[in-house]
DNA sequence: CAACTAAGGTACGTTACGTACCTTAAATCG
DNA sequence: CGATTTAAGGTACGTAACGTACCTTAGTTG
């Protein structure tokens, strides 16, 4: 921020507007948030950064959770889909690539965002939607194309059963208190509970 | 506390010392957390509550977490397990209480407390073991008596599988953002995911 | 140009954590 | 029993940060 031409300087006078100031707040919201997570995360030190003061601020988000979320969604990237050609490889690599972002910096903070933001679901919906490997989809698209090779079962297609594997993923998180899991946990999961559930099914009860 | 004989009133000039404080201070963060939960959970009204002064208090915890965990654990109840005869019985009817604990006020306690315990994998586990239907144990119990029944393949009989329904369901509790879910969500769990993958077991890679 | 708007600057009320220090009742020790 | 020690009771305060209020001023619009 040394140079930058945007910047209010003290004798040049000039002052950002709308969404150039914007946008310099959001800068700011990012890169403290990635450097020392939400919780430390405060108005007065993302204002300061920016070069301006809380009311800028304040007067587009309201409170410090909205701020920390617009900050988070500038960060989170879409990660592609995994395409090995055969199921127990798909779903592997999509549980590594899962595995990674949320032991990631990126994975704390959203954690934080998700416990601030406790008792709003649209908020959390809209959360939710940005790590990819959440959402039902992606998986039942690996599911599905398992289906069409004939290494799954046709009923196994429910969302429920797609996102086995990383629902029990992250409940090794919870368990562990670390949002990581070695990779042999990885394998297990696939093999012990996700494959043998997806490719032969049982009577289920009338 | 109106006419508590321990209490230290204005002319008794008796002080509570050693244990009967610490169980005062104790009983006043338990009225308080379950009243208003942790966000709401201040020292000073602990201290007040307990007719004492916020120094008794932190010479014997060292912080708000600390304090607000050993209240909780005052209030945690076991569990009983339940016994059907029969392995979707117990399963729904443990599902149920777990729904039931989830949804109460001691559930949103609990998640509170976990996520300002945030980085404390020490600290987790011993907020987990409160929270009976989170171990594999009771579970695996009930899965073992479904397998000497003829009801479950033997192969089954790994902490991860026996406990994918309850990891399911805490899943949904994150998916909808509250901490409850309908019946018939517990009953899908149990049909589609739960018993399709006990009972028959398909060949796991080798 | 005047009016309006948002940016920049400053101040402050409020809350609560945690610490420091003093007085005093109660327990312990010689 | 008196002296000493310890913890309880009482009070004060530094600090941090949220969010609000208000004032000045640069920039835009009609």
């Amino acid at each position: 921020m040394a140079d930058d031409p945007g910047t209010r300087s003290g004798t040049g006078q000039t002052r950002r507007r709308g969404a150039a100031l914007e946008e310099a707040i959001l800068r700011a919201a990012v890169d403290e948030l990635t450097e020392s997570g939400y919780a430390a995360l405060t108005m007065e030190k993302v204002a300061a950064r920016a070069g301006t003061n809380k009311n800028a601020v304040y007067r587009r988000w309201p409170n410090r959770l909205a701020l920390g979320i617009a900050a988070y969604r500038q960060l989170s990237t879409t990660v592609p889909l995994p395409d090995t050609g055969e199921l127990r490889g798909d779903v592997l690599a999509f549980l590594r690539l899962a595995n990674r972002h949320w032991s990631s910096p990126l994975g704390a903070i959203l954690r934080e965002l998700l416990s601030a933001a406790g008792g709003a679901p649209e908020l959390l919906a809209r959360m939710q939607g940005q790590s990819g490997d959440a959402a039902a989809a992606p998986w039942l698209t690996i599911l599905g194309r398992a289906v069409a090779r004939g290494e799954a079962a046709p009923e196994a297609l429910h969302p429920r059963v797609a996102t086995v594997a990383i629902v029990l993923l992250r409940n090794e998180y919870v368990v562990r208190g670390v949002p990581t899991a070695p990779d042999e946990v990885l394998v297990e999961i696939v093999d012990e509970v996700f494959l043998p559930l997806v490719r032969r099914r049982g009577p289920s009860s009338g």
